[in-house]
DNA sequence: CTTATATTAACCGATACGGTTAATATTGGT
DNA sequence: ACCAATATTAACCGTATCGGTTAATATAAG
């Protein structure tokens, strides 16, 4: 890692990872061109090895930026400090729009990069691994407020339901290939407030 | 395509278009290697080109063996045959479910395909393509009956929610890389009661 | 105009690709 | 046991692409 890359204007760089976040996040590590990377993102590929020394290099800053960035924008949302679970979910998702206003393809990057079993990479990145959703999950079912739920209906069931349709929202979106990230934003509020109506008990 | 691949013991059939669905669906059309789908089908790579010809062959082959496949389980399970919209659900996600079982990769492959733009078969593709989706949308929103469902809640949302769901779903279970479809059959079922617990109305 | 820096075109060896071919197993009839 | 037909593959071919380097060029700074 090269520190002249943080001294170019801030648009090139996010240019530059944008199109790394891309490329890794729609092949796998060892079918990732770099030639792809530098083309998308108008530079040229000696230019991307200057900044990044090798793959690897260039793989491992994406991963830890995106753990960054993720934290920051959940700590800048406030999105544990609320035991409404209704609340902690739309911060949660609108601090991720937000996120993807910068960085279309870094959530799907990280799901990838997740579930890579490329030997060369898998061990570098659990070392910096923390289970973001695994956490979150744990405090939803020791701290928040269940009480406003309907109680005909199993808990867990719920959370699984939302987040699945969240995983196939978002997925439908990256397949389509045009991330608007207002519109995102747009309609997944209306999704919460869907599930806030369909969830609770009424009154 | 050489008729005598039909000649072979049908698991060796399924062994070799599985290893073709996985290697598809995992990679793009021009990345996915035909060397690796014959190690995963433990055939040589010789015998795959003398059976399809080529991998724009194979290709094809896979793409109209899914959709007939996927029409012949619609049929088979009766799904349009008729109004209740949860059991047209459950019969459509239980087709797709026993089709599972045989072709693990077919789902995930042709969603792919479909998304595919490569364009040495994205025109081939579409030539055979009838939109099943579509027109399934189609039928439930002209010929269902929703008097059942609750009336302050929009009805395209729930299905726009439900089939995100689906997607989130099956995309986790593709991604942890085990497939057991007794497991999935089960886990839909019981999604599917839940939907129509909470989207119905009481009595 | 000169030096330092930013950037790239051209290149390199290695590898992986789609596809072919010639040789080897395997089968089935006699 | 033999042979002919068929099934299957190892080895090969030309080409494209890969990660990475280098030497040269453009740009900026003093």
């Amino acid at each position: 890692m090269n520190d002249k890359f943080f001294k170019l204007p801030l648009e090139k760089q996010q240019r530059i990872i944008n199109a790394a976040y891309k490329v890794f996040s729609q092949n796998s590590y060892k079918k990732a061109p770099m030639s792809e990377i530098a083309e998308e993102g108008g530079i040229s590929k000696a230019l991307l090895f200057h900044y990044f020394g090798n793959k690897k290099g260039l793989y491992l800053y994406l991963w830890i930026n995106a753990m960054e960035m993720t934290r920051k924008a959940v700590r800048e949302y406030k999105t544990l400090e609320t035991n409404d679970f209704f609340e902690m979910l739309k911060r949660s998702l609108l601090s991720k729009c937000s996120l993807m206003r910068d960085y279309p393809h870094m959530y799907a990057f990280s799901l990838r990069a997740y579930y890579e079993t490329d030997s060369e990479i898998k061990n570098a990145i659990q070392d910096n691994y923390s289970d973001v959703s695994k956490a979150s999950e744990k405090i939803v079912f020791e701290k928040m407020d269940t009480s406003w739920f309907r109680q005909d209906i199993d808990l867990k069931t719920i959370y699984d339901e939302i987040f699945y349709a969240i995983d196939g929202y978002m997925l439908k979106k990256y397949r389509s290939n045009i991330i608007v990230p207002n519109e995102i934003e747009q309609e997944i509020i209306v999704l919460i407030d869907f599930w806030k109506k369909v969830y609770t008990q009424e009154g």
